[in-house]
Formats: structure tokens, C-alpha cells, sequence
RNA sequence: GCCCGAGUGGCGGAAUUGGUAGACGCGUCGGACUUAAAAUCCGAUUGGUAUCUAAAUACCAGUGCCAGUUCGAGUCUGGCCUCGGGUACCA
């Protein structure tokens, strides 16, 4: 072997990694710790594609730095493999499962060892593996006990063609985020776990964690956190009283009627005869709706009037109470008080069916439009009047609650997280019916294994596959012998992916989910990488599981992932797209004003750039240029297979790396693959002889001059920032700057060789092994010391200053280091250059300005 | 609609606290090596103007658009435009 051959040492190294455990993670803890983490990944049935090794590339170099400098390091990985995909795939074709996901498995842990990530592979987990999901079960007990798992008959999202019911967040318009199926309203019986009662826990841990603020304010509003009032309306000639929150009680004067969400219970009792037809035929219309349908209708208000009326406490006026689906029964009390004058939506209502309409508060004399939102005085109030909004609040509270009409109060749009889906593939719950009432198996008959079923179909009516094992179903209580019936829903994908990071650092422990003495060393997680999709859902209920195991004991910290960062997705690479109407091409900024518009594909060859748009060659219609996301329909996905085949693994790291930075979406390109591929061919053929294989001749023991120095420290400085800093981009051009520089040299003393192969080693681990065993070391590279760099080579001899006139540079002087900080010096010296002396003749010389070690500024009138 | 983020060569992208815009890489062009090709190596590469050509030098313009602050703005401020992402009757 002589030249550059990535086939050959890469998977040389990865076996010797594999049989020497080299990256198993230390068990003594005596040294500092860094737990770097990878969002848990899904194995699917395609494998991975590129989007994958971007973020395990950034944490795996950053795994290895650490490691290089003295820290034990837990980099682990394991497979979110319960979910939808291998159940869909298992009914149309009957493959169990448990099968499906093997095999993916399988393939997914191939394709990561074919990319020489250094996880250490005995800390494996799969959320499907019994003794995994027994943990998860044991979690769900938890919640049980401390009442914040609770069973309840509510409208879920149901969608006929999976035969589920979907959490909110996997519907999108109206649609499954699975497959884009419809998505219709449907009373069930399900488990709910409390998140909200943690809301105001889960706003205030956001505040002390290292995350994106665009994470954390997604976070936040997604909690969405108003504080408000109460207030209790009294029904004329009723009993009953209906409460609104609402978060401007100032605005009480201008509430002209009410409106009740269709599903609110006191409908049916208030609603007087004449309308009561009406009224149920509204509900059963709203209730039909799909939320798809209600968000298009959203344009136009509907509604119907009860005929009943409320008692406005602060007027003391009749008001009527109307019914209409743009109040939501899930937020605060399902009811409002409408304020036309001070809300665009109540606006638009009273306006439709033209319910009387009062301003409280004083727009602006320009103020154009209808409901006014904004700040200002009072009016039409009464003892309000005057008072600007927030005074105006306080005091209509002080006002409500002496008069026993309502109080201040806080609201949150955060929902409780429905739990159960009727499906197979998931965890079962550890909870059995005895007499209709559900009770807890106990820990000691944990885990509650999925029974073995060849039909994986939801039944007739909508009940989970589950129901059809009926041996399994009819079991006995554990504690009495009473007969008793399993709980055949399942848990949803999110529950395995909630805790995985706890088991990691104790993955074979016994006694708990989490070995505590483990947990207090390697939590909370130092690094935690994944994409921004999981910016809401996963991290919100990872971080909610998190909070009810510290208050059980089985924590010590109270947030699990201190810094996050979100990789950018990798698009596909750059198309041209131009556009032909009746077989003519028009440019793509008309293609709407067609009706039928044609699309075709251009090479690249076929455009040109003419000012800022691409045109087709020599014409001046202009086409689209642009990169689209992956995806299989568009037939653009980049397999990350091919690159290794074609170029090799550090190859394929090096170039996700190089790409651009770490969080910013990007275009592949797979030509520019060479680029970093040719590096690394450089860096071999500055070492190794091609012919014979052996050190090249240049190759020596003698001390490096101080120049050598000068260029490798430099190297070393940036490498090391730029890790930290998470800048992978800029370290690997620094790199080739080293190499480029290097291969002038006549003569590479293995010293400066040692350490610029260190510096590699994490982005490009295999080649950087091979040369380090070439360069004579028997030993794994991985856990050398990081290379440190040394100011005093940093230096060089002069000290170069950009001289400008008038803010435009003008030339330029050396000035030796010795004198780099002699203001007078530099000045004289600046002045006596050629073509600055010209502009210095031509005016009068009014300010100088000098910035040490930096630029000299002259300012000439 | 609202809330974020981003606009820099043919392309991906660099640029400390405001201090030489275009590092590094791709592509393109030219050259070397070769019978030839591949591979490799060297050089050029923002646009324009001037000095006869070339080399070289100098000047002008230039970081989405328009203003502003400053000795000096890709970087700061105000107003727009475009693209990407999130969210959507949350009272």
C-alpha cells in the first residue's frame, strides 16, 4: 500500500478499534467528565441519510478533543426503535415488527461504524427491548402515584386511515404528520399525562440553560404563560354562573355578550327553547368538523345565540351569551367575554351579526381600523376612566374581587399531553382493569411484555390491535386473583426517547432506571446535539419527565441537557428549474401569471448568472436556482454509502464539517466532496513515500525552525478556538492552510508531523491513525494530549499596518516588532510611504489615527 | 397576520471588540508533467477604468435596497425588499 486508499485503512482501524475497546467508557471517575450526546435516532427503513453524520460528526470530534484532553467521556448511541413505520410496514405484509427493526437497527449501527464514530457500542439501548421499556413502565408508575397520570374521555384526534388517535402536534393542517392522512374529532377513552401542572417549572428552567434562544422562546410560547383575570358572569334568570379568563379584565365596560365553545357544558342549560334546534345543530356541525375544516372556514365567524342572557358585573347590564367555534373549549374556561371595541376577533363576530360594539379605551387620533389593541387611556368606564391599561387592570381586580366577581389568575396555552395511541408497536402500560377501574401491576411485574400477535390490525370499532390477544388481555390481579383486563393501548414513541440519556450512563444497571452513583458523575449532559424539529415536543417532555424524577429522588439535577444546538439541514444539491407555457419559455418571476406552467430541468450548462438572477444561456428568461430539501418524491437524496464508497469516511466527515457552519442550513454538493478528499491526499503524500510506502525522505528528527513553528502553532491556536467554538468549518481550513504552507518545506520534523496529525485526528480519525502508527507510535492516537500552542512562536519578526487616507487604504508598511507599538514611529514611517505621500501633498493633514498593531488612519482635507 | 433567522464572487463559505472584504474549498481559464488520458503540481480568477500590448501599478465601484452614526461600517442605528423556518381564532 502506497498511496492514499481510504478502503483499506479505514477498515482496518475500525476493527482495531472494535477488538481493543477503545472507546469504552471509563469507569473510574476521578477524572473531569463530558457527557456529549446525539438526539436519539429512529431507525428507519431507508437508513441514514447525510442530514444524520452531520450532527454525529460534530459530536464525535468533539468527543474525541475531550478525550484528547484528560476528560472521561460518555458518547453513546441507541435506537428510538418503537414507532409507527416497521407497525405500517408489519400490516401489509406481516413481517412482525420486532423483525423490521432489527434489521434497521442493524443497518443503522453498520453505517455508523462505517463512519468511525467512537461511541462505546456496550452502552447500546433500545427502547424496545423489554428490559429497557420495563424502566419506562416504571417511570409511568411513578407518574401514576403522584396523580399526574390520569384516564379521560376526551375528543382526540382520530384518523381512520392509521386507526389511531394522534397527539396535536402530529397533526398538521388538519392532516397526520405521518403519511397526510384526515384527521377528525373523536370522543375516546385515553391516558393523560399532567404536564401542565410542571408549566410554570418547565418556563422557569429555560431561563439558566445554554440553548438557542430561538429554542427556548419556541419553548416559552409554546407553554404560553398569560396572566389575567377571572371573572364569574352571572346568568339572568339562572342559577349558574359562567367564568372567562381573560387577560384584559380592563376592558369589562365594552363587554357587549359572550360566547361559549360549542363543547361547554352549560350550553344545553341555558340555551331556551326556541333555539335549542338551533344550537345542537351548530354543535353537532362544529363537532363533525375536522380541525382542517374549521382553520379553512376560519376566515368567516359563525355562531348562534343561546337566547339566554349574562349579567355584566360591571355595568350590571344583560349581555347575550352566544355560541360560536372560535372559542376554543381547551383554553382557559372555554367561555370569554367579548370586547369588540378592544379585539380584532370579537370585532369581526359583533360586526357579522351585529351585536353592539363599545370602545374602553382611547385609540390614537390617527388610529385607522377597527378593534383597537394598543395602550391608552380609558374611557366608557366609569371609575376607570382616565387610567392607562395596566393601572386600569390592577384596579378593575381589586374592584372584582371585593365584589366577589372574580380575581387575577394565570393561564398557559400548554396542554395536557395525551398518552396513549391504539397501537402494537409501542410500550404497554403497566396497568390493569379490575372492575372497569384501572389499577397499577406493581413494580415487581415489571415489564409488562408485548404479547406475540401475527395481525396487526386496529379492530372494527377503533379499538388497539391489542385487544384482539385476548390471553393476554383477560389476566388476573396480581394482588387478589380477581379477574382483570390489560390496558390495550400502548405508549406514543415520545416515552422511550424521554429518559434514554439517563440510561446510557448506567445501561445494564438492575436495581433503576438510573445507577445513581452514575448519574450524579456523568448528568446532566454537557452537549446535547439534534435537529431544530425537536425544538418544542421531545425537548418539552424529556425536560417534564426530568422535573417529576428529580422530585422523585431519582435525579440530582434539575434540567437534564445543559447546552443544546441544533445542526442546519443539508439540502439537496442546486437545481435550475425553467418554466414553459404552451411550449414557450417564460421567465420563472411570470410563472404565476400562468395557469399551466411547465417545469423542466436545466444543467447547469444550459445558465448563466446575469446580474442577480440565473438566465437560460443567451436569452434573458430567468430560471430558479435553488436547493430543495431531501426527499425521495423530488429524488434527490444523497446516500451517505456512496459518498464513503467513493471517497471514504474522513472524507465524507471532513466535508460535512467543511460545508459551512454547524447550524445553518446547506446545499450539498458532492463535487465539492474533492475538495477535502484532495486534502487529505496531501496530507498522506506529505508523509508517506507513494512508491514505497515507507516515511518520505523529508521526514527527519531534527528540530523544527522557528518559521516551521510559527505555521504549526498558529494552526494549533485556530484548531483548538475553533472546537470550542464549534466552528468546524474554519478548523479545517485552517488545516489546509498548515498543509498548504507544510508542503513548501524541504524537510517535516516528525515533531511539528505528531502534532499537526493530533490536530486531524478528530475530524479525520482512520487516516490520521495510520500515518500516527507510520510515524512510528504503537499506540491508539486517541488518547494522546491535545497539542498546546505557545504565544511565543505566535509572533513574528515585524508587524505589518494597512495605512489609509480618509478611510481608504493607501498602501502598506512593515515596521519591525520592536517598534510595532511606537505610535510616533509608525507615524512618521506611514507618512513616508510612496502613495500615501501623494494624498498627504494634495491637502492638509487634520487628524491621524492610530490603532496599535492594527491600521493607521489618516485623515487629510 | 404574528414571531424568529438569513441575504457577501460563477458556487459553498471567511472576516476578533467597527480596522486591508472575498481566507479555505469547488468550478473555470492558462501552464508543467505525460505518446495520450487520469492523477498530481504551479499560476490566474469581484466588476470596471487608465498607462500602446503584456507584465506591473494606480484609480473608481462593490457585502439585498435607501438613509444615518463614525477618522473608518459586511459588522452599529432607523426604514424598506427578498428568501428560509416556526406559529396560527390561546381571549
Amino acid at each position: 500500500m502506497s498511496s492514499y486508499k481510504p478502503e483499506d485503512i479505514e477498515s482496518k482501524w475500525q476493527e482495531y478499534w472494535q477488538e481493543n475497546k477503545t472507546f469504552k467508557t471509563p469507569e473510574d471517575h476521578d477524572k473531569p467528565k463530558y457527557y456529549v450526546l446525539d438526539m436519539f435516532p429512529y431507525p428507519s427503513g431507508s437508513g441514514l441519510h447525510v442530514g444524520h453524520p452531520e450532527g454525529y460528526t460534530a459530536t464525535d470530534i468533539l468527543a474525541r478533543y475531550k478525550r484528547m484532553n484528560g476528560f472521561n467521556v460518555l458518547h453513546p448511541i441507541g435506537w428510538d426503535a418503537f414507532g409507527l413505520p416497521a407497525e405500517q410496514y408489519a400490516v401489509k405484509t406481516g413481517t412482525h415488527p420486532r423483525e423490521t427493526t432489527e434489521k434497521n437497527v442493524n443497518r443503522f449501527r453498520e453505517q455508523l461504524q462505517d463512519l468511525g464514530f467512537s461511541y462505546d457500542w456496550d452502552r447500546e439501548v433500545n427502547t424496545t427491548d423489554p428490559d429497557y421499556y420495563k424502566w419506562t413502565q416504571w417511570i409511568f408508575l411513578k407518574l401514576y402515584e403522584k396523580g399526574l397520570a390520569y384516564e379521560d374521555d376526551v375528543p382526540v384526534n382520530w384518523c381512520p386511515e392509521l386507526g389511531t388517535v394522534l397527539a396535536n402536534e402530529e397533526v398538521i393542517d388538519g392532516k397526520s404528520e405521518v403519511g397526510g392522512y384526515p384527521v377528525i374529532k373523536k370522543p375516546m377513552r385515553q391516558w393523560v399525562l399532567k404536564i401542565t401542572e410542571y408549566a410554570e417549572r418547565l418556563l422557569e428552567g429555560l431561563d439558566d440553560l445554554d440553548w438557542p434562544d430561538s429554542t427556548k422562546k419556541m419553548q416559552r410560547d409554546w407553554i404560553g404563560k398569560s396572566i389575567g383575570a377571572d371573572i364569574d358572569f352571572k346568568v339572568a334568570d339562572h342559577d349558574e354562573e359562567i367564568r372567562v379568563f381573560t387577560t384584559r379584565p380592563d376592558t369589562i365596560f365594552g363587554a357587549t355578550y359572550m360566547v361559549l365553545a360549542p363543547e361547554h357544558d352549560l350550553v344545553d342549560e341555558i340555551t331556551i327553547e326556541d333555539q335549542k334546534e338551533a344550537v345542537a345543530n351548530y354543535r353537532e356541525e362544529a363537532a363533525r368538523k375536522s380541525d382542517l375544516e374549521r382553520t379553512e372556514l376560519s376566515d368567516e365567524k359563525t355562531g348562534v345565540f343561546t337566547g339566554a342572557y349574562a349579567i355584566n358585573p360591571a355595568t350590571g347590564e344583560e349581555i347575550p351569551i352566544w355560541v360560536a367555534d372560535y372559542v376554543l373549549v381547551s383554553y382557559g374556561t372555554g367561555a370569554i367575554m367579548a370586547v369588540p371595541g378592544q379585539d380584532e376577533r370579537d370585532w369581526e363576530f359583533a360586526e357579522k351579526f351585529d351585536l353592539p360594539i363599545v370602545r374602553t379605551v382611547q385609540p390614537p387620533e390617527d388610529f385607522e381600523g377597527d378593534a383597537y389593541t394598543g395602550e391608552g387611556k380609558a374611557i366608557n368606564s366609569e371609575f376607570l376612566n382616565g387610567l392607562e391599561v395596566d393601572e386600569a387592570k390592577e384596579k378593575i381586580i381589586d374592584w372584582l374581587e371585593e365584589h366577589d366577581a372574580g380575581k387575577k389568575a394565570v393561564n398557559y396555552k400548554l396542554r395536557d399531553w395525551l398518552f396513549s395511541r391504539q397501537r402494537y408497536w409501542g410500550e404497554p402500560f403497566p396497568i390493569i382493569h379490575v372492575d372497569g377501574e384501572p389499577k397499577p401491576v406493581g413494580e415487581d411485574n415489571l415489564p409488562v411484555t408485548l404479547p406475540e400477535m401475527d395481525d396487526f390490525e386496529p379492530t372494527d370499532d377503533g379499538n388497539p390491535p391489542l385487544a384482539k390477544a385476548t390471553d393476554w388481555v383477560n389476566t388476573e390481579d396480581p394482588e387478589t386473583g380477581e379477574p382483570a383486563k390489560r390496558e390495550t393501548n400502548t405508549m406514543p414513541q415520545w416515552a422511550g426517547s424521554c429518559w434514554y440519556y439517563l440510561r446510557y450512563c448506567s445501561p445494564e444497571f438492575e436495581g433503576g432506571p438510573v445507577d445513581s452513583d452514575e448519574e450524579k458523575y456523568w448528568m446532566p449532559v454537557d452537549m446535547y446535539v439534534g435537529g431544530a424539529e425537536h425544538s418544542v415536543l421531545h425537548l418539552l417532555y424529556a425536560r417534564f419527565w426530568h422535573k417529576v424524577l428529580y422530585d422523585c429522588g431519582v435525579v440530582s439535577t434539575k434540567e437534564p441537557f445543559q447546552r443544546l444546538v441544533h445542526q442546519g439541514m443539508i439540502l439537496g444539491e442546486v437545481e435550475f428549474t425553467g418554466y414553459k407555457h404552451e411550449g414557450n419559455w417564460i421567465s420563472a418571476n411570470t410563472k404565476d401569471d400562468f395557469e399551466e406552467v411547465e417545469r423542466i430541468k436545466l444543467d447547469e450548462e444550459q445558465v448563466e448568472k446575469k446580474g442577480d438572477d440565473f438566465v437560460i444561456e443567451g436569452t434573458e428568461i430567468r430560471v430558479d436556482a435553488k436547493a430543495h430539501k431531501m426527499s425521495k418524491s423530488r429524488g434527490n437524496v444523497v446516500n451517505p454509502d456512496d459518498i464513503v464508497d467513493q471517497y471514504g469516511a474522513d472524507s465524507m466527515r471532513l466535508y460535512e464539517m467543511f460545508m459551512g457552519p454547524l447550524e445553518q442550513v446547506k446545499p450539498w454538493s458532492t463535487q465539492d466532496v474533492d475538495g477535502v478528499y484532495r486534502f487529505l491526499g496531501r496530507v498522506w503524500r506529505m508523509i508517506i513515500d507513494e512508491d514505497s510506502g515507507e516515511l518520505n525522505d523529508s521526514v527527519t528528527d531534527e528540530e523544527p525552525p522557528k518559521e516551521q513553528l510559527k505555521v504549526l502553532h498558529e494552526c494549533i491556536q485556530k484548531v483548538t478556538g475553533d472546537i470550542t467554538d464549534l466552528s468546524f468549518n474554519t478548523a479545517i481550513s485552517a488545516m489546509m492552510i498548515f498543509v498548504n504552507e507544510a508542503n513548501k518545506w524541504d524537510n517535516h520534523p516528525k515533531s511539528v508531523l505528531n502534532s499537526f496529525i493530533k490536530l486531524l485526528s478528530p475530524f479525520a480519525p482512520h487516516i490520521a491513525e495510520e500515518i500516527w502508527y507510520r510515524l512510528g507510535h504503537d499506540e491508539t492516537i486517541a488518547y494522546t494530549d491535545w497539542p498546546e500552542f505557545n504565544e511565543e512562536y505566535l509572533v513574528s519578526d515585524t508587524q505589518l499596518y494597512p495605512i489609509q487616507v480618509n478611510g481608504k487604504v493607501r498602501g502598506e508598511i512593515h515596521v519591525p516588532r520592536e517598534k510595532a507599538k511606537d505610535k510616533e514611529y509608525v507615524l512618521s514611517e506611514a507618512k513616508a510611504e510612496d502613495n500615501v505621500q501623494r494624498y498627504l501633498e494634495d491637502g492638509n493633514l487634520v487628524k491621524e489615527i492610530f490603532v496599535p498593531e492594527r491600521i493607521v488612519n489618516l485623515v487629510v482635507k
